[in-house]
DNA sequence: GCCGAACCGTAACGTACGGTACGGCCTTGA
DNA sequence: TCAAGGCCGTACCGTACGTTACGGTTCGGC
């Protein structure tokens, strides 16, 4: 039975549905993976006859839940005229800061960790379910697809030096993520605030124009 | 019910229990987190009756597999004396090395799959089944532990210039680790060969010497 | 040889949960 | 006003699996 939902744009979605879709998404904060259907249900004030009548099954319900999430935290586009070391390095403490509070977010922390769960050998019997592929998606390559054109920008303006734009993100990347998504993913407490956050923000960035900024020696 | 194994220690398990452990070690990367008892029992030929009265339930069979596992990876330290700046990058490439293959590693994986899997904000009767913790402690804590030491030695060398151990290893472990580990969870492909690896410790290395290492300018 | 302990293999029990069916309520449209 | 359809609440079914129970076998000690 083919879910009436459709899948790959996440729109098209009534608003019951998506109030559905949010009580699934604080359920799956609050409780985890082991959310059943009849908790979902009771928690939406909802069938579950209508919840396998929207979303198939249980595998649709969560991949349309994941889907919803990710529909929901569209981002802005960095404009990139007059690009300047300062403009250039607001843009990337800016990337950064998102992206920290995005990984140490209660939501971001039980998606990932479904997806991860949900990741075994096992799966995957026919194309759906793919939960790690959409959370990894609309994460780390969304991260990457957006910064990519700031990171090039950067160069044509000579601020950067790179070859591979793509080993540049990455090690941006690592400079700002460094242990904090695995240690959360892995029950560690690890409170960031806003000021740390920040601090972060701006060490990531420095140490990456340490790295990658154009030699302007004399 | 108490498990009659020590759970702290991970010794004192008779050759019989290492091999039930291996056993249900090797189903868990193969099958992931919805390995069952009966499974367990079948592949490492025992009755179920034995794994509960050596292990009292599933989450001891999964705390003991996971602490076995953790407990055949003992590392070599390493030797700190005469230090200069080529033995530390060789033992800072070493370390970056060793990590990327671990994490790598399929064990690894399918270890930080189920304890992300179980850290969801419902567990924690009790005590006991924290394999968050201990995969942490083992893991990423274990690595901190043994390079700090080597930071510290390369500091006081003249080597190295930084006021927080920790800071300086958490770069060292996002220049390293970069966006490879949370893909891997994620069910990304990505396959790692020994030369790459070898690559990328190299490229760690270097970046981290280039932001840590201590300015001997002219 | 005999006894008890440890252990294997398997059958059985209880429960949790995914999935389905059905009766009743409410809305919509003719 | 009435019929049809969408949806809520709930009862129900089947299965998977954790857990327990039990008969049979092996092995060390006396």
């Amino acid at each position: 039975m083919q879910a009436s939902v459709d899948i790959d744009t996440g729109e098209a979605l009534t608003e019951r549905q998506k109030a559905v879709l949010d009580a699934a998404l604080r359920l799956l904060v609050e409780e985890g993976d082991q959310l059943t259907m009849t908790a979902v249900a009771r928690r939406a004030s909802c069938s579950k006859e209508t919840l396998y009548k929207w979303f198939g099954d249980r595998d649709g319900l969560l991949t349309a839940t994941v889907q919803w999430q990710a529909s929901k935290v569209r981002v802005v586009p960095v404009d990139r005229k007059g690009l300047d070391l300062a403009s250039l390095t607001a843009s990337l403490e800016r990337f950064a800061s998102d992206w920290l509070k995005v990984i140490s977010s209660d939501t971001s922390i039980a998606l990932n960790r479904v997806a991860v769960g949900r990741a075994g050998p096992i799966r995957r019997k026919d194309g759906k379910d793919d939960l790690g592929a959409i959370v990894l998606e609309n994460g780390r390559f969304a991260l990457a697809r957006r910064l990519k054109p700031v990171l090039e920008a950067g160069r044509q303006a000579g601020i950067l030096e790179f070859s591979d734009a793509e080993a540049a993100f990455r090690t941006f990347f690592g400079l700002v993520a460094r242990d904090v998504q695995i240690r959360l993913l892995l029950g560690d407490r690890l409170e960031l605030t806003d000021a740390a956050i920040g601090g972060d923000a701006v060490r990531a960035t420095q140490q990456f124009l340490a790295l990658y900024g154009a030699k302007t020696g004399p």
